[in-house]
DNA sequence: AGCACGCCGACT
DNA sequence: GTCGGCGTGCTC
C-alpha cells in the first residue's frame, strides 16, 4: 500500500482540471494534511506547479507510477473540509478552477512564488558550458544570459533574451548535458500592496541642467524632471499621468541617476484602539418585533435566509448589532460584509466599541501582511466577529452563526475577476454547511431578494419606522430639457443653483452628486461629431483636465486633446458633466463661495474619503460635489440641500438593472437628506422627468418600483425569472473571434434539441459585441443563455467551455463565462 | 496553457 | 547530419 495525494492544481487550466493523482513520499507522509498546499512536477516537462490536497487515500500500486509530492508549503490546513467542499461548490458554479476558487479564499499575503531560475551545475565553469554549447546559437545565448547573472536567470529573463523564439530546447539540451539546473523556490508574496515612487536623486538643479538642454530630442524626460522638481517626490504612477510619460521613461532617467525608484507601502491600518465601549443598543417596538423574529431563526441552527428590509434610518444596524450579541453568547460567531463604500473608519469603531478585541477587520485597503494577521486571527478563533468586504464571506470562521449583508444589491458583491462569485451566493453556502442564519439587509433590496422573500422562500421582516419619525424632505424634479429651451445650457439648473445659493447665504451645506464615474466627460468634434477613440480598445476617450490630456478608462492609455478634429478640422466640444467641469461651472455661478470636489482623482491623491468629509464638516464648506462616494456626507446635521445632477446617466445604461441601480441611489440620496434639526430637499435633475424609475425614487415608492420592475423583467427574461449565463468569447483577431461564437452557438443549439437538455427551455442570444466590444486590442463578443440556473444546464455550460478549449478551431480565442454581471 | 515528440526544410 | 520551425496530443 502506498499514500496517494488527490491534488487540485494551479497549473491546470478549466478544461483540464479535475484531481490529480500523486504518491507521498514516506518522509512528508507524517506531516501532510488535506488543505495543505504543496508543490509538485506536473506535464512532461515536470515544471513545478503549486497544488492543493484535497485528499489522501491509502491506495495499492497501481501500473503507473505516480510522481511525488516535492515539498509541503504550510505547517497547518489552510483550509477546513468545509473550505474544501465550497471550493468545489465554487468551481460547479463560476466555471473556475478548484485553485481559482482556493486563491479567492486565502489572503494573499499568504501566497507563495514559485521562482524558477536556471544556474549552472556544480563544478561547471563558464568555459565548460559554453563548449558544451557548441555552434547552438540558441544554447550560447542561454549561457551567455545564465552566467551574466550572478544567482541564475529567471525565466522571465530569458524569455525576454529570447525574443520571440522559444529558450526551452536550448535549456532543455543544456540540462541534458549537465550544464545547468533547474531551482524551484517558494518565496512569500508580502507587500505587494507598494507602489513606486520616484525621488530626485541629485540636487534640482543639477537635474534641469541635465535634461533641459535635450528638451528637444527628450521632451517626456525632461517634463518628468521639471515635475518633480516642483514636486520633490511623487508616485510614479501621478508621474505618468501628469506628463503622459510612461514607465521606461522614469527607469532610464533612474538609469542615468537623476532619480531613484523606491517601494513604499501604500496603506496603512486604520487606528481601532482607544474606542469606548458601547452598551448594547435599545431596540423600538418594531426593531424588537423583527429581532425576535430572527433571532428565533439563528437560535433554531438550521439554515435560513431572511431579508431585513427597513426604510432608510429605521435602524437596521441595531437589528443586528442584537442578533450578534445573541450569537456571541451562544458560542456562535458572526459575519458581517458591507459594500466597498460603505466600509468607514465609523463603521470599524461602531463595531469596535461594541466586540472590542473580538473584532477583525478585512478589507482590499489592508496590507497582504495585516490581512494575513487578522486571518490567522479568526482562525485561531481569536476574532469571533468579521466585520469585512465581499471577499471577507470566505473569513475562516469556526461555529458561524450568523452572516449579515449589509446593502445586499450592492454591485461591489460580485466579483469581477475569476472565479466571479457572488458574495451572497457563497454565504448562503455557508449558512447551509453551518445551520446558521444569513440576513440580507436593505433600503432597497435587490428585485430578486425581495421576489425569493415574496414567495416565502426567504422569510421578510419589515422595518417601516423612520428614526425619530423625520418626515420624508420635499424633493424637486427638475426638467433639462425645459432648461435648455429656457436657454440654460449648462449642467446646473436655475433651481438648482438658486437653492445653493439660498443654503449658502444661510450657511447651511449642499451636496451634489454626480451619478457617474470619475472625473470624466466626453469629447465630441462639434462639426462632424466624431469622438476620438481608445486606439486599443473599442471606447470614447474622456477628457481629464487636471493633466489635459484624454484618457481611456479601460486601459489606462493617454494622448494630448487634439486642437482640431482630425476628420475635418471641426473644434471639440465637451458632453456629459465630469466633476471637474461641474466644479468649473459652479465657480462661475458662485464666486467666492467655497466649493469640495470629491471625486476618485481628489481621493487618491493625498486625501482620504475620511479627511475630505472631515473638512467638509468642520470647515462648514458650502458644496460638497462628487461622485457616489459623496453619500456618506449626508448625515451631516447641516446639510440641508442634496442635488442629483443628472439622474440619466445611470438610467439609461444599456443593461437590465440600470433601473434597479438608479432607483436604489436616488432613494438613497433622498431618504438621507435633511437628517438634522433643520430638514432639508432634494432636487433631481433629468431629461425624462417623467420616467416612473425617478418619480418612485423621489416618493420612496419601493412597493410600486418593485411591482412595476418584476413585471418588466418577466416580460425581458431577466433574473428573478431567468438566469443569465454570458459566454464570452475574445482575441485579437476580430473574425476568429466572431467564428468562435457562431460555432458556440450552434453547438448549443445542437445540444438544446437533444432530450437530455429537453426541460431547460433557453434562449440563445448573440452573438453579440460586449459592451466595450474591444480592450487592449483584444476583440469581444457575447452569447447569452437565458434560463434557470440548475445544475443541468450548469453541466452543459461547463461542457461547452471545455470543448471550446479543447477545439484547435479556437485558436488565439479563449472563451469564458459568467452567471448575471452586474454591469 | 505548456511542453515533448515527431516531422520537415535549410544550412554545413 | 544537425538545428530550428511548426503541428498534434497529453497532463496524475
Amino acid at each position: 500500500m502506498e499514500l496517494v495525494a488527490r491534488i487540485a492544481l494551479n497549473a491546470a487550466t478549466y478544461a483540464i482540471d479535475k484531481p490529480y493523482d500523486y504518491l507521498v513520499p514516506p518522509q512528508l507522509a507524517d506531516r501532510l494534511v488535506p488543505g495543505m498546499r504543496v508543490i509538485i512536477p506536473f506535464g512532461p516537462g515536470n515544471r513545478r506547479t503549486e497544488g492543493l490536497v484535497l485528499a489522501l487515500e491509502e491506495a495499492a500500486p497501481a501500473g503507473v507510477a505516480l510522481k511525488p509530492v516535492l515539498t509541503i508549503l504550510d505547517e497547518e490546513p489552510v483550509l477546513d473540509g468545509q473550505a474544501l467542499k465550497l471550493a468545489l461548490w465554487m468551481r460547479e458554479r463560476w466555471f473556475c478552477t478548484v485553485y481559482d476558487a482556493a486563491r479567492a479564499m486565502l489572503p494573499a499575503g499568504l501566497y507563495y512564488a514559485l521562482q524558477d531560475r536556471w544556474k549552472l551545475a556544480d563544478g561547471v565553469d563558464r568555459e565548460t558550458a559554453y563548449e558544451a554549447a557548441g555552434k547552438s546559437e540558441h544554447a550560447r545565448r542561454v549561457v551567455e544570459v545564465v552566467v551574466s547573472q550572478a544567482d541564475g536567470a529567471d525565466v522571465a529573463t530569458l524569455r525576454a533574451a529570447f525574443g520571440d523564439k522559444d529558450p526551452n530546447p536550448a535549456l532543455r539540451l543544456l540540462r541534458d548535458k549537465g550544464v545547468l539546473t533547474l531551482e524551484t523556490s517558494a518565496a512569500r508574496g508580502v507587500g505587494d500592496k507598494t507602489q513606486q515612487v520616484a525621488v530626485l536623486a541629485i540636487p534640482p538643479e543639477e537635474a534641469l541642467a541635465q535634461v533641459v538642454p535635450r528638451r528637444r530630442s527628450a521632451p517626456m524626460r525632461c517634463a518628468v524632471v521639471e515635475l518633480l522638481c516642483a514636486l520633490g517626490e511623487a508616485a510614479a504612477k501621478e508621474i505618468c499621468y501628469f506628463t503622459g510619460a510612461s514607465m521606461p521613461t522614469l527607469r532610464s532617467l533612474e538609469k542615468s541617476g537623476i532619480l531613484t525608484l523606491e517601494k513604499r507601502e501604500v496603506y496603512r491600518r486604520v487606528a481601532v484602539e482607544g474606542v469606548e465601549p458601547a452598551v448594547r443598543p435599545i431596540l423600538n417596538q418594531e426593531q424588537q418585533a423583527a429581532f425576535a423574529g430572527l433571532d428565533a431563526l439563528a437560535s433554531a441552527g438550521k439554515a435560513a435566509v431572511a431579508l431585513l428590509y427597513g426604510v432608510t434610518g429605521s435602524g437596521k444596524t441595531q437589528v443586528y448589532l442584537n442578533l450578534i450579541y445573541e450569537a456571541l453568547a451562544r458560542g456562535k460567531s458572526a459575519l458581517v460584509l458591507v459594500p466597498e463604500i460603505g466600509l468607514t473608519p465609523q463603521v470599524m469603531r461602531l463595531f469596535a466599541a461594541h466586540f472590542g478585541e473580538q473584532v477583525a477587520v478585512l478589507h482590499s485597503a489592508l496590507r497582504a501582511g495585516e490581512r494575513y494577521d487578522e486571518w490567522k486571527r479568526i482562525r485561531s478563533g481569536k476574532a469571533r466577529v468579521v466585520v469585512g468586504t465581499r471577499s471577507a464571506v470566505f473569513a475562516p470562521l469556526k461555529d458561524l452563526g450568523l452572516i449579515v449583508l449589509d446593502e445586499e444589491q450592492e454591485a461591489s458583491y460580485k466579483s469581477e475577476n475569476v472565479p466571479k462569485y457572488h458574495a451572497r451566493e457563497v454565504a448562503k453556502f455557508r449558512c447551509v454547511q453551518q445551520g446558521a442564519l444569513l440576513v440580507l439587509a436593505s433600503a432597497t433590496p435587490s428585485i430578486e431578494t425581495m421576489y425569493q422573500a415574496r414567495q416565502g422562500i426567504y422569510r421578510l421582516f419589515t422595518l417601516t419606522r423612520r428614526y425619530n419619525q423625520r418626515e420624508l424632505p420635499p424633493v424637486d424634479i427638475v426638467d433639462m430639457k425645459e432648461e435648455l429651451r429656457q436657454g440654460s445650457g449648462g449642467d446646473l439648473s436655475r433651481p438648482l443653483l438658486a437653492a445653493l445659493e439660498e443654503g449658502a447665504v444661510r450657511g447651511e451645506q449642499s451636496i451634489l452628486l454626480l451619478n457617474r464615474r470619475g472625473a470624466s466627460r466626453m469629447v465630441t468634434c462639434g462639426e462632424c461629431g466624431e469622438a476620438p477613440d481608445c486606439p486599443r480598445c473599442s471606447i470614447h476617450l474622456t477628457y481629464h483636465s487636471a493633466n489635459g490630456r484624454l484618457m481611456c478608462h479601460y486601459c489606462g492609455h493617454s494622448q494630448p486633446l487634439p486642437d482640431a478634429c482630425p476628420h475635418c478640422g471641426g473644434a471639440f466640444n465637451f458632453i456629459g458633466a465630469g466633476t471637474q467641469k461641474v466644479e468649473e461651472e459652479l465657480r462661475e455661478a458662485l464666486p467666492g463661495r467655497e466649493i469640495l470636489r470629491m471625486d476618485a482623482d481628489a481621493v487618491s491623491a493625498t486625501h482620504s474619503h475620511e479627511t475630505l468629509l472631515g473638512r467638509f464638516e468642520a470647515e462648514n464648506i458650502p458644496v460638497l460635489l462628487g461622485t457616489q462616494m459623496v453619500a456618506k456626507g449626508l448625515d451631516f446635521p447641516n446639510v440641508t440641500l442634496v442635488g442629483v445632477i443628472s439622474a440619466d446617466q445611470s438610467l439609461y445604461a444599456d443593461d437590465y438593472r440600470a433601473g434597479e441601480r438608479t432607483f436604489a441611489l436616488l432613494t438613497q440620496v433622498v431618504g438621507r437628506a435633511g437628517r438634522g434639526e433643520k430638514g432639508g430637499r432634494a432636487i433631481i435633475q433629468t431629461f425624462t422627468p417623467d420616467n416612473e424609475v425617478i418619480r418612485k425614487a423621489a416618493r420612496q415608492d419601493y412597493d410600486g418600483f418593485y411591482a412595476q420592475e418584476l413585471a418588466l423583467r418577466e416580460l425581458r427574461g431577466c433574473p428573478p425569472f431567468r438566469d443569465l449565463f454570458i459566454i464570452t468569447a475574445s482575441g485579437r483577431l476580430e473574425g476568429a473571434v466572431l467564428r468562435t461564437c457562431m460555432r458556440l452557438r450552434r453547438t448549443l443549439e445542437g445540444w438544446l434539441a437533444l432530450p437530455a437538455y429537453r426541460e431547460i427551455h433557453a434562449k440563445l442570444l448573440g452573438p453579440a459585441p460586449a459592451a466595450v466590444a474591444r480592450i487592449n486590442e483584444r476583440y469581444r463578443y457575447r452569447l447569452t443563455l437565458a434560463c434557470a440556473n440548475t445544475r443541468p444546464v450548469r453541466e452543459m455550460v461547463a461542457a461547452l467551455l471545455r470543448a471550446a478549449q479543447t477545439d484547435k478551431e479556437n485558436k488565439g480565442v479563449s472563451v469564458s463565462a459568467d452567471v448575471n454581471p452586474l454591469d
